[in-house]
DNA sequence: CGCGGAATTGAAAATACTCAAAATTAGTGG
DNA sequence: CCACTAATTTTGAGTATTTTCAATTCCGCG
């Protein structure tokens, strides 16, 4: 009902937000990406890739898209045409079964891709969901296939990401399938650690952009689980939190619960 | 231990089987597979190849392996060289985390692939371990990638296939994230059900190839509940089991049960 | 015929859930 | 900018589903 008003207010911020392209005139309002620019093309699509390439991959790239907190990417049964590069912000992606229920698959940050589980079918198999303001690079998969036959190492690439994204999720059926409330959410909390890492964040502080109940629903556990978790986490000095920013005090406890070999103490 | 008898016997039977390569000589042992007399080809890799391009498949595909009950077809941490496509029998997949529980990820069956998970990390990430006496075809992964430049239908029936590992990934997340014993139970039923039904086998009639404890593991619960949960559900006239024979009694009642629209009383 | 693994069943215990209320935070309008 | 309202989060108490532990039973196999 809100999102109105944030749309605006994102949109008036987004001319703030200096344009990274440069080596050609970007066409208003439909903006081209340029992976060469930006700042995630180690970890997305173009890695590994030689300038030559991420040229061709550029060329075939769709316009960038913006969304307000909130505001939906693709809606499951919506046809698919384009694969999604979140460029910056984050994303929830989450599956609803025949009884209404959702299941929340993963949360995407920048350099991740969405909507792989869509090739299959011809149509997204999930919602996927600004957790905050956030862009995304719009991938046309027909041009991307066409590109495979002339780039192999793009096509290499590409089979890695997808294979990943199986391992990942396989990680996460361990998670539900075998893990107590506490495992769960420590390997959460790691994950996301290591995750901002890599991009060059701090691992031990940063922001949960979901919803408690989001975090509940993505492991498995009730709202008010995780909020006793998190209790408790802050208790044993492990976590320290406010509101949604977290600031992880014993890295080495945490992994070590994530990695099942310390538990703490009952849910009490 | 008695593993080795059963390798034994099992070989001798498949002295029996009549070879259907007839392109060219065999050279044995390495059988080689021949995918255009495969039984499984349309619902395995070659779905919808033309028949010249089925024979350039053939070209690359490796050995066929025999695999006898409880053999590993690999290892997590092998290198990773080949998928495998299952010609006939079934194997489950596990991941074992750093305190040594094994996680079941899938039971796969004639037609489906396995490896899928190694691509992006040059090694297999999970064991996969024949349920029964099976058979499956080797592709050597590197030939299938020069293939793929060759065959645009290949691969995008390739694309088509990863992306239906992640989405059928995606819903087992969502069985063990927010589905109560039953209803998992109800879905794991319903969905062999289905895959005989796609095979040209009985939907109402089939083997469990896996232990209860297997059945337990990838559903996440205890050996005791699925034991108890097949009591309850014989009970209701929704299942005869002898053995490990299953018979589906009320499909649509437990398909209703699968979806969430119906459930039965707690397990009292 | 007897051994051993697999499966079933029962009783007790524990983890996580539900329901309910209070507290905190975010969003909205004056 | 502040106050009010709605939404989110936290906390508590009681409950329920599933697990754990233990004892049988069933079956395949030597």
């Amino acid at each position: 009902m809100d999102i109105h008003t944030d749309a605006h207010s994102f949109s008036q911020m987004i001319q703030a937000i200096p344009l990274l392209n440069d080596d050609k005139p970007v066409s208003i309002p439909a903006l081209k990406a340029s992976c060469a620019a930006c700042s995630m093309h180690q970890l997305c699509l173009p890695m590994g890739l030689a300038d030559a390439d991420i040229d061709r991959l550029d060329k075939i790239i769709g316009r960038r898209r913006r969304l307000a907190k909130d505001d939906a990417l693709y809606r499951a049964g919506e046809p698919f045409r384009n694969l999604y590069a979140v460029r910056f912000g984050h994303f929830k992606t989450y599956q609803v079964n025949a009884a209404g229920e959702a299941q929340i698959t993963g949360f995407q940050m920048a350099g991740e891709l969405l909507g792989m589980d869509a090739i299959s079918g011809d149509r997204y198999r999930c919602d996927a969901v600004a957790l905050e303001d956030s862009e995304v690079c719009e991938i046309p998969f027909g041009n991307l296939e066409e590109l495979f036959g002339q780039v192999p190492t793009l096509l290499r690439h590409f089979h890695r990401i997808m294979s990943s994204e199986i391992t990942r999720e396989q990680n996460v059926m361990l998670l539900l399938g075998n893990m107590r409330a506490e495992q769960r959410f420590a390997v959460f909390l790691v994950n996301k650690s290591a995750r901002y890492a890599a991009r060059g964040y701090s691992p031990t502080s940063f922001q949960l952009r979901m919803s408690r109940e989001d975090i509940g629903n993505y492991l498995g556990l009730t709202i008010e689980s995780v909020s006793r978790l998190l209790s408790r986490f802050k208790k044993m000095g492990l976590v320290a939190i406010d509101k949604r920013e977290v600031t992880l005090l014993d890295l080495v406890r945490l992994k070590a619960m994530a990695a099942g070999t310390e538990q703490c103490s009952p849910m009490a």
